[in-house]
DNA sequence: CGACAACTTGACGGGCGTCAACCGGAGTGG
DNA sequence: CCACTCCGGTTGACGCCCGTCAAGTTGTCG
């Protein structure tokens, strides 16, 4: 687990040099950004929907998701986040949240006060377009979860989950050849897909009998890549990211 | 129909102007923009998917949308456009489209060149910002049809999308307290919203025969607006917009 | 070892997809 | 002026995917 400031920077920096070339003075510059970090547990509100937002959100270390409840109580999971991650950029320059944020897994977090990251922004536009550049991937990751949702049944849709969750943890040194850690319930898949967790029981139940994927405890072992990126019709293209795992 | 510089400027200004405060360096930094204006027909297509894109579109006049086709045909649109609309921001940092826009009806754009752009969003911070916050603002929307698609039901859904519509139109002045110009067949509002043309048709015969909406021609008619804010769950704020129809 | 959450499985029903036929208006050409 | 074509809209029959409800089972943590 990641606590120290020096640690959750490394991360950050390691994340906006993947998106653009940074000088000597631009990594000064966000090593003198004020941080506070936060150990927090599991199911933790991060931001609420409606409430006001002055900071920015930075995942060290940890899992967590962005999600809208209806009135009705039905939920839907728009995002979800590995470590390096910023999960709030859009309070930037938006005053009041929109959506949700909320851990998945006991969690490290960094804040950063949204003023001082803007300034930041203006002030060094390396720094600026990358971060602009990560709200635009962001974007893109979510017109791909409007196609997965509307357009694919439950197995492809679920097979897509996945090898984006598999890429873009790897991404960061998360997982193996082999597979990676599945840090949500079926439950939470369910509420990213549009199904419910019965369902998602059974389509991954289909899946595990085709012989694509494989379960050992919160490891997801995939058999056959190949098979699993051809059902999902996952293209990483929508990732724009430098560090992919082929299709 | 627009079809000079100086109107598409205008629409342009106003919808940054409706975001950021400007000054008047700002807005001369913007009329010397190098712009290419273009006439084109329906159906037509701005920007494909894989395709090089080193100019970003603004819609001046018409209606436009964005769409992924998967290999198996089925095509879902992630987005509809009104006047003022800049169609495809990411393209200021994407080297590569990653998705299709394409106009619904005959349309008037207007072409620049992302350089040009991006030197003007680093040298006048204020247009910087609102050129961002447009890019959030379409964030916040796509994580909007995600919930739409994923937990609304049919009806749900078009309600949610013939809400959003008229109040994204209404915002640039289209249509009036009756109603509102609807570009899009009912096959275009099932590829937006996960569902067939043949069922599109009949939800909008309940909507009907409740009383919620009417048609005439290309008209939609609404005879009773909290009726459908109600059926969609539509709440704005998720818009960012300062100029909004009450819900 | 008890409690609780997550997972699993079966029975049943409904919302929506699929297929197919038909209608109606706009544009086109004779 | 009328026939033809084509696209979009409309309606019915039928079936399946997935939701709902309910009853276990497994795993984990105190």
């Amino acid at each position: 687990m990641v606590t120290s400031r020096t640690e959750l920077l490394q991360f950050v920096l390691r994340k906006i040099e993947s998106m653009t070339r940074l000088d000597e003075d631009d990594r000064a510059a966000l090593r003198r950004l004020p941080l506070r970090i936060e150990c927090v547990p599991a199911d933790y509100y991060l931001v609420r929907e409606g409430a006001g937002a002055s900071r920015c959100c930075l995942l060290a270390d940890g899992y967590a998701c962005r999600h809208k409840i209806l009135r009705n109580g039905r939920r839907q999971i728009v995002s979800f986040h590995v470590r390096g991650d910023i999960l709030d950029l859009q309070h930037l320059l938006f005053p009041i949240a929109d959506h949700n944020v909320q851990t998945l897994t006991e969690s490290v977090v960094g804040w950063v006060p949204s003023r001082e990251l803007r300034q930041l922004a203006h002030e060094r536009p390396a720094i600026g377009d990358a971060l602009w550049r990560d709200t635009l991937i962001d974007a893109s990751i979510f017109r791909e979860w409007v196609l997965n949702v509307g357009q694919r049944d439950a197995r492809e849709r679920i097979a897509h989950l996945l090898c984006e969750f598999a890429a873009r943890g790897h991404a960061v040194g998360l997982g193996s050849a082999q597979g990676f850690d599945l840090p949500m319930t079926q439950a939470e898949i369910g509420d990213a897909t549009g199904l419910t967790a019965v369902h998602v029981n059974r389509t991954l139940r289909v899946l595990k009998e085709q012989g694509v994927i494989a379960q050992d405890r919160r490891q997801l072992i995939v058999r056959d890549w190949p098979s699993l990126a051809r059902i999902a019709g996952f293209h990483p293209r929508y990732l724009h990211s430098s560090v992919l795992r082929a299709a």
